[in-house]
DNA sequence: CTCGGTGCAAAGCTTTTGCATCCGC
DNA sequence: GCGGATGCAAAAGCTTTGCACCGAG
C-alpha cells in the first residue's frame, strides 16, 4: 500500500468518523468530493473543484461542492484561505505541513514558508488576550527580487496606483 | 489645532501629494471620502461607508467609493483587510499603531494585538524567499475563554459543523 | 418510510463595467 | 475644451437559498 493510498484511508476514516459523530449522511457525493480534493495537493477554488470532477464524469452540483467543503473545513481535512481577493481558496490538510503563504504582488504567485515563531505569538496572545486559539492565517505580501518574475497581473489589468 | 485636525490635515496633505505624484485630479468626492474615513476609528466595509456619507448628506456612488478606496490603498492612507467572508473590510492607517488581528469564531468580535516578533519573521522570510516584502495580514481565530461573549454568530446562523 | 441531501435554478451580495454627463486642469 | 472622474444602472462573479426529488439509514 503506498502512502498516497494510506492518507486516503486515513482521511476517509476521519470523514466518516466526523459524519457518525455529527449524525451526518454518509453519501457517495461527499466521499466523491473528498477523494478529488486528496487526488491533488495544491489550492483550489470551488469552481476549480466543480469542474475537475465534471471533466472526470463525476456530476455533482456547486451547491453539493460547497456544502461538502463546510463539511470538509469543520473536520479540519480542510482548510480555507481568504486571499485579498473576494473568493475562497481551499487546500487539504492531511498528512501536509504547517505553512503560510507569501503572496507576489506583481505576478499573484504564491509561495509557502513556515516559520516556528508563529506558534509562539499565537500562543502568547491567545494567554495575554484570553482567547482559545484554534488556527491563524499569515500572509506576507512582496514584489519578488529575481528577475524571472512574469508579472501576470500587469498584464491582466493595468492597477490605476 | 487639535490632535485629530493635525492629523486631518498631514493626511489630506499625503493624499495630495500622492494625486499629484499620478496625474490624477483632485476632486472633492476624493477628499470628502478621505475625510469621512478619518472622522472615525475602526473598521467599515465599501457599504458601510456609502451610507453613512449619504446620511451625512454628501452623495456619492459606489463606484466612486470603489474607485477612492483603491486610491487610499496604493498610497497607504488605508489599510484594506480580507477576512473569512468575502466582503472587504478596511481601516485607517495614518496616525494609528501597527496591530493584527484576532477574531472570535464564536461571535466575530475582532480584537487587535501587537507582536514585534512579525517583523522579524516578515524580514527574515523575505531574505530566505527573495522577495521584498510590504507588508502582512496575520489573523489569529479562536474562542473567547470569558464568559461575556455574547456568541453572536450562533444565534445568526445555526453552523452545520 | 423518513427526513436529510442533492441538483437545479433563482436570488442575494459584493464588486466591476459601460456610458453619458460633468468638471478639474 | 480635453480627458479623466463621476453617477447610475446593468452586468459579472461568488455564494446562498428554495423547492422538488432522491436515497441513506
Amino acid at each position: 500500500m503506498g502512502q498516497n493510498q494510506k492518507i486516503n484511508q486515513k482521511v476517509r476514516d476521519i470523514f466518516t468518523d466526523f459524519l457518525e459523530l455529527k449524525g451526518l449522511r454518509k453519501t457517495p457525493e461527499r466521499y466523491a468530493i473528498l477523494e478529488e480534493i486528496y487526488s491533488n495537493s495544491g489550492h483550489f477554488d470551488v469552481e476549480k473543484l466543480y469542474l475537475k470532477m465534471k471533466k472526470n464524469n463525476y456530476r455533482v452540483s456547486r451547491a453539493t461542492v460547497y456544502n461538502t467543503l463546510d463539511l470538509l473545513e469543520n473536520c479540519e481535512l480542510v482548510v480555507r484561505h481568504q486571499f485579498h481577493n473576494n473568493i475562497s481558496e481551499y487546500e487539504r490538510s492531511f498528512g501536509a505541513s504547517q505553512h503560510d503563504h507569501l503572496i507576489c504582488t506583481d505576478c499573484d504567485k504564491v509561495v509557502e514558508f513556515c516559520d516556528p515563531r508563529i506558534h509562539a505569538i499565537q500562543s502568547m496572545a491567545g494567554e495575554l488576550l484570553k482567547y482559545e486559539i484554534t488556527n491563524h492565517s499569515l500572509i506576507l505580501y512582496g514584489q519578488c527580487k529575481k528577475e524571472n518574475c512574469e508579472n501576470k497581473k500587469a498584464k491582466k489589468k493595468a492597477r490605476k496606483n
